[in-house]
DNA sequence: CGCCGCATTGAAATTAGTCAATACTCGTGG
DNA sequence: CCACGAGTATTGACTAATTTCAATGCGGCG
């Protein structure tokens, strides 16, 4: 059952992101410690993976793919609170019952945890505690950034910052291939998929970004792109 | 300098919020081993706890009034993140700088503890890092509420769900004593100081709720509240 | 009693949303 | 290999919600 190779950590080893997860690189070793329990799993396009109010039995990471959090509200209305790429840890401090509902935004390959036994690892490795913390201190800190993008952003400053941070979370440089739909990224910025697609438009109009397709971005222009995400 | 008195936890002792945070009910005993390390202060209204970059050395907890955490866009539009009443703790997770910036809404006292100490003191009590990575998640979930609120409520659902947000918070039944200026939840809740004005007004004509001064309310209707609100 | 700051209310402007039509893309099958 | 079709994305015209600008009102404190 158990997963005999070794998964790697740190989105693939590649080209690290240095401001996004600093994390990932630091406690490489004590995040390895958890293979032991890792059972790989892999789920299709728009399947669940839980459901929010599910006892949350287990953590995940993704190895490849991405994974959306979303909540909704009863008249349909639909958030999403992140989207979870390779590297990227799932439900992390979710006791009892889980607080988002996660689906695969794409084929998608995980690890799963048993929440139990993680706990019980952390009793005799204080070190991993620490670092569960500190990466729970970051979806925190992401989380903060991005009340502060929803409340007071406008729609051309929202899709600018989220260009930016796509580009520096999958770490191909100025290219942005965006595995989710106009819909997601609607949901994601609190913003309808009409005024995101009219946003892209405007910047490649701007000759900011290139749209080669709908999922594949170039940034032409960072630097212009940085300015009109607002943030420093 | 230490505080011989001992710090009551919990808002106060008083009427529970079980919904909010069960956490402090519950590990209480753990939270009071830190008391040896706190020092009681206070702030004056508006004077700045601390800033967004500071060396993060301490954490603090609310004893009374109020603090705010925020942060600023370049050309001067804020975002709070939170408010901080009795009981609530600050700035726990942030590691290296401090990411928001801290201000007093009304007098405020506080305890202060030193990082380093408290992050010593996990390493002999591990239950205290339990408790501490438990009120961490619950802030993540607040924050998640959060969001899903500034990306796709309506002013009125914003309201609603803040008015009874702080009603439960102060565990004072259906009376809601505001500490913050409409300024303040306005940049709450990504919305303008008129907006807010304008619907608690409307909310007032509708008699849901009451005003009996700018910040002191009461829910006359609680379940239409809730219904205005939106989510369960 | 009279400020001064905060809150409320009104009218106009603006951003983003809604409704609707058209265009693209990619996967499938002729 | 090309044509078709379904789902997705783009674009346009119009509408609605919220913001902005501008007065006016209220209340606590000196």
């Amino acid at each position: 059952m158990h997963p005999t190779l070794s998964i790697d950590f740190g989105r693939g080893g590649v080209s690290p992101s240095p401001t996004t997860q600093p994390v990932h690189r630091d406690l490489k070793a004590e995040l390895a410690a958890l293979d032991q329990f890792g059972m790989v799993m892999s789920l299709k396009r728009e399947e669940t993976l839980f459901l929010e109010g599910d006892q949350a039995k287990y953590y995940f990471k993704v190895v490849s793919g991405a994974v959306r959090s979303c909540r909704l509200l009863p008249d349909g209305r639909r958030h999403i609170g992140d989207f979870y790429l390779p590297g990227d840890f799932i439900a992390l401090g979710q006791s009892g019952a889980y607080l988002f509902t996660a689906e695969a935004v794409t084929e998608v390959t995980l690890v799963r945890y048993v929440r139990n036994r993680v706990d019980r690892l952390i009793g005799e490795r204080p070190q991993l505690g620490t670092c569960l913390f500190a990466m729970l201190s970051e979806d925190l800190s992401s989380a903060q950034k991005q009340m502060l993008l929803l409340g007071r952003k406008t729609a051309l400053e929202k899709l600018a910052s989220f260009l930016l941070t796509m580009a520096d979370r999958e770490g191909a440089g100025d290219h942005v291939g965006l595995p989710m739909t106009r819909a997601d990224i609607a949901d994601y910025l609190g913003l309808t998929i009409e005024t995101v697609s009219r946003t892209l438009s405007q910047l490649k109009t701007a000759r900011v970004i290139a749209l080669r397709g709908a999922a594949d971005i170039h940034i032409l222009d960072r630097e212009h792109l940085q300015e009109l995400a607002g943030d420093l």
